[in-house]
DNA sequence: CCCTTCTAACTGTGATCGCAGTAGGTAGAA
DNA sequence: TTCTACCTACTGCGATCACAGTTAGAAGGG
């Protein structure tokens, strides 16, 4: 037996400093990927001692979790009711189209210089991937699509814009899924092309012009979409 | 006696749609203030049963609090140890710095041809107090400050807009006051001159210029101040 | 057959309790 | 006097329970 390793050559290891990981964060992050992909149609509410038991755990952490999205935007709790997804009002879905344009850009911008030649090659990967002959299934082109974005605006470097923009998809990722479902339409196959290019150019104001058609260009429909859900309501 | 009010009528005296409020959000709101305020300073612990004790109610509504809080990057919670309010170090600073002039140039702008002739001459007034020759308490000078910012930042009228900056307020609130406390800086006057006159004339492009200015101007005194106490330690 | 009314189940919120882990203060030894 | 080791008080987290309000569905009357 040799003995025991010290506390700087196993943090020499890599190891994480235990981080004590929640169950109250656990539950928020799995319920955070669950909106922002979209597999909760807008309307669908969610019960915290239901979602308990199928998570298996007590009512306590879920609780908070749902809280916390609420908080976030990502659900609305009527009093003493059911949280559910909420259907944004065109208005709404306006407000955040600004931010959109505002932050997304914005950090569009700042990871051209940034992006590692991985991230190039990986952002044309799956722009070719998304747009190929071969029909995709819409579930798969939509997690394309958020990786794509991603990729940039994780490049930016800004953790605090980071969240900002994840916010902003989580609020939105219900209603994508739920309008490219019923329209099929699938933009972006431009834009994307063009943001790769200038990417690989480390054209920035390319970059900016090409991020920012692309969420107008994907928003017109949806918009039109929720103005005809408006008024037939 | 005469018959009991309609509902109807009972809401058409603009009385809240009863909107059941929470001890949870009460909590919140105070927490937030406070924060948001610099009333607590960077390295102040705040502990759940402490202040649950303080405001008279459980400790639950106050964890809850908390917990938001510390997802907003307004506090910092050690695994099993007390919430903390943080102290930043210079590169989440600079990200924040970042991300206002991102976000409140925007705000900025898109306030400018919104401005009512009240909120005008609110600025007005705002402006002439915090500046006059009679030496203000650092307290209220902070405070017209933000009530200045916010009364642009408002007038955009994009709530989530708004949220997204008092979420950035609320990181560097407790720094501005302790900034200011030791040096004594109080920035902004000919920002926020030029801000005024830019609303009059309804000048957009002034907007954006001055108040960029002014965070620029702002920052640069604390970011020092963040340097040297980073290198001491 | 349809509409009204009432009840029973379910909702989130808040309080209280038990647990595992941390930290600071105190007592003992060198 | 100084350093070390222990120990008590306190920390947040999760579970369970009690409560008031809501709602949907069933039962009864028209």
């Amino acid at each position: 037996m040799t003995r025991a390793l010290g506390q700087d050559e196993l943090r020499s290891l890599d190891l994480q400093p235990a981080e004590r990981v929640t169950l109250n964060d656990t539950v928020y992050a799995d319920l955070r990927e669950l909106v922002i992909s979209g597999r909760l149609a807008p309307g669908q509410s969610l019960s915290t001692r239901t979602l308990a038991a199928t998570l298996g755990v007590s009512p306590m952490p879920v609780r908070s979790a749902l809280q916390r999205l609420a908080d976030d935007g990502a659900l609305e709790g009527r009093p003493n009711r059911t949280y559910r997804i909420p259907m944004p009002s065109p208005r709404a879905f306006i407000e955040i189209l600004r931010l959109r344009l505002v932050l997304e850009v914005a950090a569009a911008r700042q990871a051209v210089p940034l992006l590692s030649p991985q991230a190039l090659d990986r952002l044309e990967r799956i722009h070719s991937g998304m747009y190929d002959p071969v029909p995709l299934d819409l579930g798969t082109f939509l997690s394309l699509n958020r990786e794509f974005h991603f990729i940039l605006y994780t490049a930016a470097d800004n953790m605090r814009q980071l969240r900002f923009i994840e916010t902003l998809w989580l609020q939105i990722g219900p209603l994508l899924r739920l309008v490219s479902n019923e329209t099929d339409g699938r933009t972006g196959q431009e834009p994307h092309g063009e943001m790769v290019r200038a990417a690989r150019a480390r054209d920035a104001a390319g970059m900016a012009a090409a991020m920012s058609r692309d969420i107008e260009e994907a928003a017109v429909g949806i918009l039109a979409w929720l103005h005809a859900l408006n008024n037939q309501a």
